[in-house]
DNA sequence: TTGTACGCGTTATCAA
DNA sequence: TTGATAACGCGTACAA
């Protein structure tokens, strides 16, 4: 009962009666030996039940077939579904994620990078644009391929796979422009370090300016992604005199729990008051109304991030700038404001 | 303009004038250096900016600080919170997370347990303690530390961190028959390769036994995790003379759908039909009405799940069984029967 | 097509 | 407290 040994390149070698670069060989590029001695040797492999040695094989290729990901959060849905499909395109090019959350903290997501980096990752997702320039030039210099998921920007420099926020946003606000809302509020997640909420917010911004509707005056809170969080702000965006007709969440979550809350105060929605979302989680068709909201392709977005970033590896100078389109999903949460009727 | 070279140990070991041995040294273990040389050799590794090669540790260790985990699925919301627990918790204590998603499928389960052993996993996390024989003990073969969370077993062979399935839905059971609840229907996930999903079905019949009522008939539906299996169900139950009075779901995610079908059926909750879930995710307390459910500390599990792993690692002989406790959550979902009025 | 032999960047043992 | 030096297991020129 001697403790397990774990089979090495060389084991196998002696086994099969060759050298370890011919068993390298097989493993590796197969069509470098011949039917006969590669068929000896997969055998061989199968009945040691030989697998590589991570740490040797990263030391000597230099590379890992590991990819790190880095997503502000995994408490909610927002991120589960394209990191899913993310996971699985790695996985049928046989290569896995490692995974961290940085909180919203772009100090912590510094820290995660430069970690994932060390731990060899071959590779980087990361969503949205906005992190500090020495960041960007630490990945440069080291030339870690990285893409950059759920925002779209025109750059030569860099990959993404994202969606126009922005313009997305601003449609939506058409809409309810359209319906006849001119009292707005927004609950969003704070701007300064997320471009993504930026631009949301900058979209209402705009489609209310092209309207002629006065947007500096509308009340706007800012606050983490999270259902308490949303029901607390629509709460103190309904404690003022002149109340919104409309209050556009930069999430389905804050949304879910602004809807909660307007339940809670009485308020029909959207009679009383119109509720929009983001993102199209299935937490939005599930609750009553059903939210208003802008799909995104989440599932094509972290499908499509991974394929750059593999093609990325093979070509270190590849680029790719991938815009997917977005809709507004009709709930029943936003309509034509009561004094409107 | 030559490409950017990665310091290595050598590269710091030359600048500051010592041998590698002590560079290697200052960063393992820093007590055994004498303080004027650790900060010299640590300036130098800060200026250089050096951080070590991850391959060529893990070769010369045998370690690689990074854990695996592989959940069944990162589509709904039911391992998110736990997950990231356990993943800020190795952060802590400067190990990292691979992840992987099974999709309820065991074969993919196994493929994904070789892959992260064989790149250099310290350790894994598993959900449930529902596998094949031969894959435990390619475990204990290589002696991977494991733990196996979201289930509860005495076993003194294998870790876990878990709660007891059974009885949290015995109680729960207990509960709607205490309200007068006599006509059941369960929609689950498949129980074949789930032990969860089995031993909360297992509950439900055993309460239902216990108190003189015939088990044997009661309507149940299996299928996957998702609101819309959630909502087919339920229609699918409703869909016969003797209506059920309470459908009972196996998780929270189901429990939505259930309740959406309820909605566009006209049924009043919980006057017409009562409806529970189980884990409390977020998502209960959004639904309109609130969910009546089994609260289950995801959190705390994931963190406790880390640091049981940890511990493994460094004496591969610990072993330790947590269980957690779980308690209804009062929702709005369950009520007496109008029968029973 | 196959084999030899070196290098990859660390850690760890043993001496000094 | 420090320094030489031998592993660690694999990939890959280069040679045969």
């Amino acid at each position: 009962m001697n403790k397990p040994e774990i089979p090495t390149l060389d084991d196998v070698a002696k086994e099969a009666r060759v050298s370890t670069a011919t068993v390298s060989r097989c493993l590796n590029s197969p069509d470098q030996v011949s039917t006969k001695t590669r068929d000896k040797v997969l055998k061989v492999v199968k009945d040691l039940g030989y697998t590589p040695n991570f740490g040797a094989q990263a030391l000597a290729a230099k590379r890992t077939n590991t990819f790190g990901a880095i997503v502000p959060t995994m408490n909610n849905a927002i991120f589960a579904a394209g990191l899913q499909a993310f996971q699985e395109e790695l996985g049928h090019n046989g290569a896995t994620l490692l995974l961290a959350s940085s909180s919203y903290n772009s100090q912590a997501e510094e820290e995660q990078i430069r970690s994932l980096v060390s731990r060899g990752a071959d590779g980087l997702l990361l969503i949205g644009t906005q992190r500090s320039d020495q960041i960007y030039s630490f990945l440069d210099d080291r030339q870690i391929p990285f893409v950059i998921a759920w925002s779209y920007e025109e750059n030569k420099r860099r990959s993404c796979v994202g969606f126009d926020n922005l313009k997305a946003s601003y449609e939506l606000t058409l809409r309810a422009i359209s319906l006849g809302h001119k009292k707005f509020a927004i609950i969003s997640a704070p701007t300064h370090s997320n471009d993504r909420a930026k631009n949301r917010v900058m979209g209402i911004h705009k489609a209310l300016k092209d309207n002629g509707i006065n947007f500096q005056n509308v009340q706007s809170i800012e606050c983490e992604y999270s259902i308490g969080n949303g029901f607390e702000s629509f709460k103190t965006l309904m404690q003022v005199a002149d109340r919104p007709t409309i209050v556009m969440c930069g999430n389905d979550v804050l949304a879910a729990g602004a809807v909660k809350m307007a339940h809670e105060m009485g308020l029909k929605i959207p009679d009383d008051i119109s509720i929009t979302g983001f993102d199209d989680i299935e937490l939005a068709s599930v609750i009553e109304p059903a939210l208003t909201t802008v799909h995104v392709r989440h599932k094509k977005m972290g499908m499509l991030a991974a394929q750059v970033l593999l093609k990325q590896v093979d070509d270190k100078s590849y680029r790719e700038n991938i815009k997917l389109d977005t809709w507004i999903v009709e709930g029943k949460s936003l309509a034509k404001p009561r004094s409107f009727l």
